[in-house]
RNA sequence: GCUGGUGUAGCUCAGCCGGUAGAGCAGCUGAUUUGUAAUCAGCAGGUCGGGGGUUCAAGUCCGUCCACCAGCUCCA
């Protein structure tokens, strides 16, 4: 007998040449068909590990990381088997386990459709219902290279081929199909119970866009058909708040074909919420000591030539003339505005006593982003970006830098995004050189001191390799869309070589030249995507203080139309957006208009209210309606204007 | 840039095997003066994303360019 100790703690006894799956029908029939995959001392490990005297053993089942992924990795395999049976010809890449689903690269000589995938689905029916056991086994490395180069699988030969010389090659099998996989697997196919094939898209193999794109097929996987359903519909509810869509229905911004993609439009209620946060932002900045900036839009190629961007992010930017003729300017519009805030610095010499300088701009910028690139308000060519660069003293970077993450924080909570975000700490990659400046000691250096500011802040991050700027470390603030793809939204960098390309100095107090730590930063990132997540946020509806229309008033009939226009003037005195419809509709029609636009109140005013002299007050959230005195309803709208009441 | 999909009235969509366009909503006009999510009637609205090609004939077939969507790669 075998003696295990469970992850309560207790210690259960099971026959000798048991497997974990063993162990989970002895504790419960129930909790052996929950089961996916477990914990072996610690290790997430396949059911049918056959277990040894003294393991500890944690049971997964779909409630966990470990059992969502094992069922899903697998449910990825029997995509891949039902896809070898149906196109032979298919050479396979890889096939992971993914938040919230899985996915299959193949390279085939078909192109997957919709068509397609209802026929691999049906397939991958008739494996689950096969209930083949998954069966490991493993190969020294180059007997697993002769194996897979016998299978005809290139892909699968270039992955081996990267693991270690002396490695042993782990294989899946199941019926006739075998992979090379790591694992660990649930025990049969037959465990998967619910699952879908969502999409099918291209994808470079290793990632590499110099490479062959191949295909792509996305699915999820659940144990229960409704939970299913429930993903799928929460999926197709999330849509609906897709900012490209509900931005474009409520009016906040177009796109033109002849105008050029990366381009919208900025309608009158996008550009009136957009005006709402650049004015908040720069009275917020103003109010933490920040200079502001107006540089130009465009500069000639000798100021990117000392900044790097011509040789190193000419792509990427919009130049106006012909570089090749070198008789006449050349200029190009700013993809940055670093270089043109850095002249701000450089105008005058600066003392040790000058520091911290602390520069905002409402910076418009222009990048040639590849045409593929483009999404709604969240990917374009053309931006407005709060961003800010500081000068200081090393003895003064962690407040600095403090006081823009907190910065950064006030504005999350105020937009009601503090929720919403995760943080990254993006540091840079020593193996590639190429993309970074600097020493690795310097490097070390100013990361482990931003990771020491991170903790004492106590913010909770995720480090991430070879994301840094190539001149710093950052902390990104991350978001994500609708569609789960997540951005960046705000970013503060630590750039600690910048200064001396630009030749940034100050005297310090021993009369000596020294330069300062740059720290670049945006306080709420870029306007058109933090537009874009506030939509998607809020399903359009936005908080009273940046709603495009705050207020809608509605006469019942024209008899109130001047009682109406009456108290339109007191609310426009005070600063309030306010409309009259004055059109001859029904209350009823009038509502429903505003309501879809999602106009923050409305005032619906008839006879009564006009002779009792109150308004009456319709809420857009419940529809509740309250009737007040107009005084008390300025003073409401007032209050919960000033407090940013969400 | 790459893979796939889409493009018909302002919006949502119909239009079969090629035979030169249709609905609802929105808009306009008129009637209606209406109390908390759609009043009624009439009118107008389209070089079917743009060039090009095949055909007696193209919204429909072919090719190309543009835009939009999802994904990849890249980035705020």
């Amino acid at each position: 007998m075998l003696n295990i100790t469970l992850k309560d703690g207790s210690v259960i006894s099971v026959p000798a040449d048991s497997t974990a799956l063993d162990a989970c029908k002895q504790i419960s029939e129930g909790l052996a068909r929950a089961a996916l995959a477990c914990e072996i001392n610690g290790e997430l490990m396949s059911l049918t590990t056959p277990l040894k005297d003294g393991d500890t053993l944690n049971i997964l089942t779909f409630d966990s990381e470990g059992g969502r992924w094992t069922l899903r990795h697998s449910a990825a395999h029997v995509l891949a088997q039902a896809v070898k049976r149906l196109y032979p010809n298919t050479k396979f890449a890889i096939g992971p386990a993914i938040d919230n689903g899985f996915y299959y690269d193949f390279d085939s000589d078909v192109t997957f459709t919709p068509d397609h995938l209802e026929k691999i689905e049906a397939e991958m029916k008739k494996i689950i219902k096969e209930a083949l056991p998954i069966v490991r086994s493993v190969l020294p490395r180059e007997d697993a290279i002769a194996f897979m180069k016998e299978k005809g699988e290139p892909y699968k030969v270039e992955l081996i081929e990267d693991l270690p010389v002396d490695s042993e090659i782990s294989f899946y099998t199941q019926g006739e199909f075998t992979d090379l996989c790591a694992g660990p697997h649930v025990p049969d196919t037959g465990r998967i119970k619910a699952f879908k094939l969502t999409s099918a898209t291209g994808a470079y193999w290793r990632g590499d866009s110099s490479r062959k794109m191949l295909q792509r097929i996305y699915g999820t996987a659940f144990m229960k058909k409704a939970d299913l359903d429930a993903h799928l519909e929460a999926i197709e509810e999330a849509k609906k708040r897709d900012h490209n869509k509900i931005g474009r229905e409520l009016k906040f911004f177009t796109t033109v074909d002849y105008i050029g993609q990366g381009l919208p439009i900025l309608l009158p209620k996008g550009a009136r919420v957009i005006q709402l946060l650049q004015r908040f932002v720069e009275d917020e900045e103003q109010k933490r000591g920040y200079l502001l900036t107006k540089t130009p839009y465009m500069a000639k190629s000798d100021l990117y030539k000392i900044s790097g961007h011509w040789q190193h992010y000419r792509d990427g930017m919009f130049i106006l003339g012909d570089p090749d003729d070198e008789s006449k300017e050349v200029f190009a519009m700013r993809p940055m505005t670093c270089p043109f805030q850095f002249q701000a610095y450089l105008n005058e010499m600066r003392s040790y006593r000058d520091l911290p300088l602390r520069y905002n701009e409402t910076s418009t910028l222009f990048r040639n982003e590849d045409s593929g690139e483009m999404h709604g308000l969240i990917r374009v060519r053309q931006f407005t970006i709060s961003e800010g660069h500081l000068a200081c003293r090393p003895d003064q970077l962690k407040e600095e830098f403090t006081g823009c993450v907190d910065l950064a924080k006030f504005m999350l909570e105020t937009l009601g995004l503090d929720e919403d975000v995760s943080y990254q700490f993006s540091k840079w990659d020593e193996n590639n050189k190429e993309k970074y400046i600097g020493t690795k000691e310097q490097w070390d250096a100013v990361q482990g001191e931003m990771k020491t500011i991170l903790d004492e802040m106590g913010i909770t991050y995720k480090e991430v390799d070879g994301d840094a700027a190539f001149y710093g470390p950052k902390l990104d603030i991350q978001i994500k869309n609708v569609h789960g793809k997540e951005d960046t939204l705000i970013t503060v960098q630590i750039d600690f070589q910048l200064a001396e390309q630009f030749g940034m100095e100050y005297i310090d107090s021993d009369g000596t030249k020294k330069f300062p730590y740059i720290i670049h930063r945006t306080s709420i990132g870029c306007y058109e995507r933090t537009l874009a997540l506030l939509l998607e946020k809020y399903a359009g509806a936005l908080p009273l203080w940046m709603a495009p229309e705050q207020v809608r008033i509605l006469p019942v009939t024209d008899r109130t139309l001047e009682y109406s226009k009456g108290i339109q003037k007191k609310l426009q005195a005070m600063g309030v957006r306010v409309e009259v419809d004055s059109r001859s509709e029904k209350v009823g029609y009038k509502i429903r208009q505003a309501q879809l636009e999602k106009v923050p109140y409305m005032l619906v005013l008839g006879d009564k209210d006009e002779e009792a002299g109150t308004v009456s007050v319709r809420n857009r959230k419940d529809g509740e309606t309250e009737v007040m005195s107009p005084e008390a309803f300025f003073a409401k709208i007032e209050k919960e204007i000033k407090e940013k009441v969400k």
